[in-house]
DNA sequence: ATATATTCGTACCACTAGGTACGATAAATT
DNA sequence: AATTTATCGTACCTAGTGGTACGAATATAT
C-alpha cells in the first residue's frame, strides 16, 4: 500500500466522503428496505446534493450496488467463516441456526434477501451482484454439505444440491421473518425444526 | 333470495361493474405484486374513470381490501377444504404440498402472501383483514395437527403451535418461491423435504 | 316540461420519484 | 493575476402517484 500517494489533480477538490454514502445508503436500504428509501432521502440524511450522488455512482443503481458490495464485505462474508470455521457438522449448524435467527445484525433482516425479493425492482448493476451473490452462496452451501456428506457427519438420500437449495431457502425464511418483526424465539424454534431434516434420522 | 326486487331509484343508472373491476383488480394485484399496480392503471385496465373507482371503493385501500376478499373466497377457502378433506394426515400434508407447491393457480404466486409481505405499504383496511387472514390460517393449521396428534397420526414432542407456525411459514416459503419464478420441481421437493419432520420421526 | 337525484368522466390538485442544466466555487497551472 | 480544471449545489425537468372539484349526462318524480 503506497499510501494516498498525493493525486493532487486541479480542480476543486471534492468533498464528498464516499465510504460515508455508501455506509449511510447500506443501512438505510438494509432496515427500510430498498423500496423504502429514495436518493432525495438519501442526500438528505448524508447532507450532499444529488448532483454529487449521481456523479460518485452514476445513478440509484450504482449506489445500491456500491451498498451491496459493502454488505456483502462486512456481513454476508461472515457466513462462509461460519461455514468453514471448527466443529463438528451439528456444531457448525448450529452456529448457522444462532447466527440467522438469534444474532442481532439481522435484528432488521438482510439487506441482500431484501434485494432478492425485489429483484424485478432494482437497477441492471444491483441485480446482478444479487444473482452472483446467490450463485457464491449456494455454491457454499453446497460445499459445506458435500464435505459434511464426505466425511460421514451427514448420511441419508438427499442429493447435495437439495440440500443446498434447502439451506438457502430455510435461512431466507428465518431472515425474512426477523424483518418482519417475529420473535427471536419463534424464529430459532421454527428454524431448529427445518434443519432437523439434517440430524433427525441418524440420532434416533 | 328475492332476486333483483327492483331498487330503482332515481338518478342515473350506474354502469359500472363492481364485481369485474373487484375481479381485475384481484388478478392485477396477484400477478404483478400491490407495489406493481396503480390506480390509473387498474382504471386503464377496466376502461372506466378515477373518480368512479373512489365513488365505489373509497380509495386504493377499498379496492385492495376487496380484491383480497374475492381471492380468499376463490382461492383461499380451498385450504381449509384440503384441512378438512378426506384421508389420513399423510395423504393431507400430500394434498397440500401438491397444492401449494404444483397446482397452477399459483404460478403467480398468492396475493395474501404478496400483501402480508407488503403489509406496511397496504392501507389500514387492507392490512387489517390481512391479519385476519393470517390468525384464521393458523388456527385452521393447528386445528389440522391437533387432530392428527389426537388421532395418534403424529407423534413426538413438537408442540402443536409450532407446528402450525411451521406450516404457515413453508407454504408461504413455497409460494414465494413460485412467485419467484422457481421450477415447480424445486419447490416440491424442497417442501416435501421440510414437511418430512411430520412424518419421519415414526415411519423410519 | 321542470325539478330532483344519482352517476358519469374531464381536468385538475399536491406530492414524490429519479435525473439533469448550469452557474458558482475552489483548487492547480500558467 | 488570469486561465484551466474539477467539484459544488440551486433550481429545474418529466413522469407517475393517490385523490378530488365540478359540470355534463341520465334516470325518476312532480
Amino acid at each position: 500500500m503506497q499510501d494516498d500517494e498525493a493525486p493532487r489533480r486541479r480542480g476543486r477538490p471534492k468533498s464528498l466522503d464516499r465510504e460515508r454514502l455508501v455506509d449511510i445508503a447500506m443501512r438505510a436500504y438494509w432496515e427500510a428496505g430498498p423500496q423504502g428509501v429514495s436518493v432525495n432521502a438519501l442526500c438528505q440524511m448524508a447532507g450532499i446534493s444529488k448532483p454529487s450522488l449521481y456523479r460518485e455512482f452514476g445513478g440509484e443503481d450504482g449506489l445500491m450496488r456500491a451498498a451491496l458490495e459493502a454488505y456483502a464485505a462486512s456481513v454476508l462474508d461472515r457466513v462462509v467463516g461460519l461455514l468453514d470455521g471448527p466443529g463438528s457438522f451439528a456444531e457448525r449448524l448450529d452456529a448457522m441456526a444462532s447466527f440467522f435467527a438469534e444474532d442481532p445484525v439481522f435484528a432488521h433482516g438482510c439487506l441482500f434477501t431484501k434485494l432478492r425479493a425485489a429483484k424485478p425492482l432494482a437497477g441492471d448493476d444491483t441485480r446482478a451482484l444479487v444473482v452472483a451473490i446467490e450463485a457464491d452462496t449456494r455454491a457454499a452451501f453446497a460445499a459445506f454439505l458435500q464435505s459434511a456428506r464426505d466425511g460421514g457427519d451427514w448420511a441419508g438420500c438427499v442429493p447435495v444440491a437439495l440440500g443446498a437449495r434447502y439451506l438457502d431457502a430455510q435461512f431466507g425464511l428465518a431472515l425474512a421473518s426477523r424483518a418482519a418483526g417475529v420473535p427471536v424465539a419463534e424464529v430459532r424454534a421454527v428454524l431448529d425444526l427445518a434443519l432437523s431434516v439434517f440430524v433427525a434420522r441418524a440420532a434416533s
